[in-house]
DNA sequence: ATATTATATCAAAATAATTTGATATGTTTT
DNA sequence: AAAACATATCAAATTATTTTGATATAATAT
């Protein structure tokens, strides 16, 4: 059974599948940001982005870059790749196995 | 603001996230199974999987088909690609966004 | 018709995630 | 050194999800 990677992968999702944090992963898309654009943008608390932030840069989805009093997101492209070519093999698996009878 | 679109995704991404549904995405990846398949490979209980097949196949992950007193369900891979196309664009526009300057 | 099997649904309990408000930490400005 | 600013963290309150146990529905077998 692949339970264990299928767990890490079920922990990525987990991390995307807010609202508020896929939001962000959105935004993140149009380049870097620091904290204060991001609520700025979105027009919620500041404490609350940093929680979603946590969660997002403890999963590996993003990186943070420190510049003065200024923390820096951008997207970690890489760990999101892998998401997305879990999900493609899974299609693809299920694309095979209508072949073979 | 995309708002809406990534609502509809975090939607799907949340369906997605748990477990025990990603393990029994993975499983149909192996062809169509019906519930006492499900519940029997995961060791769980059968009103356990039946809930969590309602929360994939309320989102349009997954399809059943009846027959007889079974109900068999299968990926519905549509919209399983539709998740990650979704998250390869936004793969994409950051690569993109790194060209510009 | 009754019993059995397969699945779904419901309500309650247990657990987890989100949000809010307050405070702490570190950096810059004055 | 004090004030101001940017961010993170913590605890409590709120809300949502998961799990369990019980029951309902529908198909088949006896």
């Amino acid at each position: 059974m692949n339970t264990f990677q299928t767990q890490q992968f079920a922990r990525l999702l987990k991390a995307l599948s807010g609202d508020i944090r896929l939001n962000i992963i959105s935004y993140l898309a149009t380049g870097e940001k620091c904290v204060c654009h991001i609520y700025e943008y979105f027009k919620i608390s500041q404490n609350l982005v940093s929680h979603h932030l946590g969660i997002l840069r403890e999963s590996g989805l993003i990186k943070d870059r420190k510049d003065g009093k200024r923390v820096y997101y951008s997207l970690n492209e890489q760990n999101i790749e892998k998401v997305t070519h879990f999900l493609q093999g899974i299609v693809q698996k299920k694309k095979e196995e209508r072949g073979t009878w």
